[in-house]
DNA sequence: CTAATAGTGTCTCTGAGACACTATCTA
DNA sequence: TAGATAGTGTCTCAGAGACACTATTAG
C-alpha cells in the first residue's frame, strides 16, 4: 500500500430556525490553528467509521440531539486550506427542529452558539464557504423535497410551514396560493387537532407523511 | 498532529456519447483488489494536489483529452468498500465530447474501454453505484444548465443537441416544442454556418454562449 | 364585541405538450 | 425529381401568481 500524508475530517453545518431566523451552530476554537476564532464542529474521522458516522459523531459531542437529518455536501481538499497540513474536508448539512436540540455544557467548556446565518462572525478555515453552499443546498431542495420537515416539529401548522419557506427563500409568500401548492404535493396531511393556547382563531395541525427526505416528482 | 490510517483516492466517471449511446470510460485492473475486473479510472490523491488535480490528472492518464468538465460528485467513506484498508474516495463526473477524447495506448498495455451505460460489465468496487450517480446528476443538470455543452462539438445542429438530451433522458422529445425552448433559454447562438457534406437539407450550426457551466434560472 | 389569526376562490397569464406541413439541399 | 432531413405555428390545458373577504377562537 502507498503511503499518504493527508487527513480526513468531516464538517457539520447545522442549522435550525430560531425566534424566525435561520441559525448555525458554531463552536469557538481552542486549539491552534484559528485559536478563538469560531468555526462550524467538526473533526478527524476515525480509522473504522464511515464519514457518515463521524458526522452523526461530531454533531452529538456538540449538541444533545434527538433526531437530525445529515446529508453529505461537498469535499473540499485544497493542499492549503488548513495550516498544519492536507486535510481533506467532507461537509455535511444537518438540520434540526429547534425543540430537539439543546447545546451540551462541555466538560471542556468549549462554546458552543447559534448565530443567525446573516450575522456570522469571521469563521476559521474555509467554514465561510462550506456554510454558503450548505444554505444554497437547502434552499435548492425545499422547493423540489419535503426537506422543510427536518426544521419543524412533528405537529405544525400551515402558518409555521410558510414560515419555514418564507425564512429560508428570504421572501415573502402568498398564503393562498402557498396553501394550494402544498396541497397538490400531497406530502403533508391533517391531524385533526387543534393548535391550543392561543388567544385567537386556533390552527390545524399537519403533519409530514414520509418521515425520509422525498423529492416532489416522484408524486406528480 | 493525530495519526490516521485512511487513504484519500479519487475516481472518474467519464461520459462521452458514441454512435447515439452514452458511454462510460473502464479500464481493467491489473493489481489486487479486483484483479481483472472493470474499474472506473481513478488512484491515490497526492499529497500536495487538490481533489480537482487528482481527478484531472488521472483522466489524462487514461485518455488523451483536449478539453474536458469535471464536477465533483460525491464522496464514498465505508471502511468494507476496499478490502486493503480504509479508502476515502471522492468521485468525479466527467464530460468530454467524443472528437476530443482518444484512449491512451498505455505503455503498461493497461485495457481502458468506453462501454454503453446500459451493457456494463461486473464492476470493482462500489463503482456501479458510483456511476448511478453519476447518470443521475447528469440528467438533473440536463434540464436546468448548459452542461449539455460539454457533450457537444464547438459547433453542432439543433438536431444532435436534441439527441443528447434524448440519449439521456431515454425518452423522444418533440422537435418543435424541443427548439421553442431551447430559443427561450438563450443559452446558444447561431453562427450562420451550414452543415456540409450531407446529402439532405444543411442544417445550420449553433454554439453556445457560455464556455463554463451555468443554471438556467439565472437567465429567466 | 373586539382583537387576532385561520382559512378560502377566481381570474389572468404563461409555459408545456400535442400535432402536420413546407423548405432546402444532394444526387 | 426523388429522397432525406431542416425548420416552423396553433391550439389546448394546467400551473403560477395576483388579489380580499369570511370564519373562529380567547378574553
Amino acid at each position: 500500500m502507498i503511503k499518504q500524508n493527508i487527513l480526513v475530517a468531516v464538517d457539520d453545518v447545522i442549522f435550525t430556525i430560531i425566534n424566525d431566523k435561520l441559525e448555525v451552530l458554531l463552536v469557538k476554537r481552542w486549539v491552534e490553528p484559528f485559536k478563538w476564532q469560531w468555526a462550524i464542529p467538526g473533526g478527524f474521522v476515525l480509522d473504522n467509521e464511515s464519514l457518515d458516522e463521524a458526522a452523526y459523531r461530531e454533531l452529538k459531542e456538540e449538541t444533545n440531539i434527538s433526531d437530525v437529518y445529515l446529508e453529505q455536501l461537498y469535499t473540499f481538499g485544497d493542499p492549503n486550506r488548513d495550516p498544519r497540513g492536507h486535510v481533506v474536508a467532507v461537509s455535511y448539512l444537518a438540520l434540526t427542529p429547534r425543540e430537539k436540540v439543546s447545546l451540551k455544557a462541555g466538560s471542556d467548556a468549549q462554546e458552543a452558539k447559534f448565530f443567525p446565518i446573516n450575522k456570522l462572525p469571521k469563521l476559521a478555515f474555509d467554514h465561510k464557504d462550506i456554510i454558503k453552499l450548505a444554505l444554497e443546498r437547502l434552499r435548492g431542495k425545499l422547493t423540489y423535497s419535503n426537506i422543510a420537515k427536518f426544521l419543524l416539529p412533528e405537529k405544525f401548522t400551515l402558518t409555521q410551514l410558510q414560515k419555514v419557506y418564507e425564512i429560508i427563500l428570504e421572501r415573502e409568500l402568498d398564503t393562498r396560493n402557498f396553501r394550494k401548492k402544498i396541497e397538490k404535493l400531497w406530502i403533508i396531511e391533517p391531524t385533526w387537532e387543534k393548535e391550543v393556547g392561543v388567544n385567537h382563531r386556533p390552527a390545524l395541525l399537519y403533519k409530514f407523511k414520509h418521515d425520509k427526505l422525498v423529492y416532489l416528482h416522484e408524486f406528480l
